[in-house]
DNA sequence: ACGAAAGCATAGCAACGTTATGTATTGTGC
DNA sequence: GCACAATACATAACGTTGCTATGCTTTCGT
């Protein structure tokens, strides 16, 4: 009944855009839509404008870092598992530092906050595990932990990633993980250990 | 040899863009001269742009930090200043939320990035006193412990002020800053103790 | 006291996001 | 099949943005 939509034109603005975002060229309506062969109107079809845009490539941001923590394989050590999720999302943010300060720029909308439930799922899935392997105590919240263990991680990225600290502070998550998971009653000599091995993965890219 | 500045112009400015943060108006170059009488260039004579407004008033949200930061007292147990000074910092963040988001919004350059680091001298000296108390293992890095419980205060401030925690999520900084303590030598229930109430400053807000 | 330099008001400019308008295209009911 | 209607999309114009050019006014230094 009418003209079809090409969702391949969706993808390709907003690849366009997370390369523009990457190489930090100012992302204008305009500058956006030149040499694609689609028009300003595009944008406005496919998105309804360009604050429609940065909601969909902060959609794009939590698909990306879930894509991410979904290659972390679950192993025998939990509490390992847990910190290597953390490594892998500091990871993601600093590969991608300015699409990593959109995704937490704008105020948040209900749309997309079940996005970020999403990336704490995973959090949340490592911590029931160490809980029932008995690396924390027994009635320890699994969210509690997967919350606190975002905040780290938050807390690290954003500082690192688009604030004043330099890189080599990352290194502030360890001990930072190891004393909350150690408060949550693991060995504390183990639990550094596991800690430590997850981290290396970071520190090796 | 010529006309001089008014720096109660430049103050002027600076207070009325804070306000129209706070009511969360958009501060463009017009609207923020409206109704002052000055026109539109005393905002390039006195900060050469919005750029420089903006960058102005970033500075002014850490002097407003510090300014809070030192209201508080240090008394004789130095992990509960440790944890006070976490307080009000986070109540600082949530009762300018949007300023506190500029402040850590665009790029970092060096010009302020002395101010960022007088905020952390709040949290250094807290952190030495606590270590000549015997509160902290001998050899504690006083600065390592600062950069730690920032990194905590920061992660939990930007979740809850301008992204997804709701903010009873304020909760997280007791278990996480008394398992930071208590890794660094701080007896469990005493730490416990010191950081709970301090955090009631917090909730009585 | 006079002249040069700085403050600052006015007006105009390019670029921005958005909207209005017209044209082309395509799925649908007969 | 065919005409109709709805949607995609190009073009162009509009209001607002930050910024700059220009000129007047003020005021400090000599």
């Amino acid at each position: 009944m009418a003209r079809t939509k090409d969702p391949a034109v969706r993808t390709l603005l907003i690849e366009r855009a997370g390369r523009m975002l990457r190489t930090r060229e100012p992302i204008t309506l305009r500058s956006l839509v030149a040499g694609t062969g689609v028009s300003t109107m595009a944008v406005y079809t496919y998105f309804g404008g360009m604050d429609g845009l940065w909601k969909a490539l902060r959609q794009e941001g939590f698909t990306r870092l879930a894509a991410r923590l979904a290659t972390v394989p679950a192993t025998a050590d939990p509490v390992h598992d847990l910190a290597a999720l953390g490594a892998a999302y500091l990871g993601n943010a600093l590969d991608n530092p300015d699409l990593y300060r959109v995704m937490f720029d704008a105020t948040f909308d209900l749309e997309d906050s079940g996005a970020a439930d999403g990336t704490l799922h995973h959090l949340v899935a490592a911590a029931e595990r160490a809980e029932s392997a008995g690396r924390f105590a027994p009635g320890t919240d699994p969210l509690e932990v997967a919350v606190q263990s975002w905040t780290i991680g938050h807390g690290l990225a954003s500082l690192v990633a688009t604030g004043p600290l330099p890189s080599p502070a990352l290194a502030h998550g360890v001990p930072l993980l190891t004393a909350l998971f150690t408060s949550k009653g693991d060995t504390p000599a183990r639990c550094r250990r596991s800690v430590e091995t997850a981290w290396n993965r970071l520190a090796r890219e």
